[in-house]
DNA sequence: ACAACATACAACCATTTGGTTGTATGTTGT
DNA sequence: ACAACATACAACCAAATGGTTGTATGTTGT
């Protein structure tokens, strides 16, 4: 092994979730305020459910959380996810600088 | 329309291309510094052409570049890029500071 | 109580993805 | 010249993705 396994998990979930425009503009929307999954879907050309996939989809990632607000649930996006997606970019660009100590911990050592 | 059509493109297939950890360490790599399609694929417990095609695949979303040395082909990442990404999730991180002027530019107005 | 609303989730489908093997093409060193 | 090497790419396959419709469950206001 070596890159800690759980945060590879991560990282494929969070720009899993990146890679869609759909998705990309809900969170947006999450990020400048609380929105309730009906709202939400009614700002896109798709049908309900496939909004709430999205949703879930930016959920699992950790991009969104939820509270139930009576018979809504109002999603906020998580800043912190979002940073944590940049500072792994940080962490690309610190290789390409050659600043990483041991740089093999970070690279795959499959034999 | 919105949100510029083909900056949306640019990033679907940036945030696909990370999306992969197989496509992630091989950027780790090219973006310490050079190397041939066929030293990466040394370093992976999958067939050459699978290999061959995750790196298709980050030079498709202008995250490595290659260039022919002999019978070689030198592939190297491209930091640039990384910092596109980066600067998109500077955007996010703008929207929730409430910092963007014309918050419905960024937004899709399906209406 | 109950109709309308908000959400969740299952089942289904077409397309894409990540892998495979096989073949073709270009380059090099002897 | 030619064998070995480096790459590219097509064809194929199973699994995952992004969408659909339909159904079930909880919540609310009258």
């Amino acid at each position: 092994m070596s890159v800690n396994e759980t945060s590879e998990d991560r990282a494929d979930a969070l720009f899993h979730a990146l890679s869609d425009r759909t998705r990309r503009d809900i969170l947006r929307r999450v990020l400048a305020g609380e929105h309730s999954v009906t709202a939400l879907a009614a700002s896109y050309d798709m049908s309900f459910a496939a909004v709430q996939k999205h949703v879930a989809v930016l959920e699992r990632a950790g991009l969104l959380t939820k509270r139930r607000n009576g018979r809504e649930q109002l999603a906020s996006g998580d800043v912190a996810a979002v940073r944590s997606v940049a500072s792994m970019l940080d962490e690309l660009e610190d290789v390409w600088r050659g600043r990483i100590d041991r740089i093999d911990a970070l690279l795959t050592e499959e034999t």
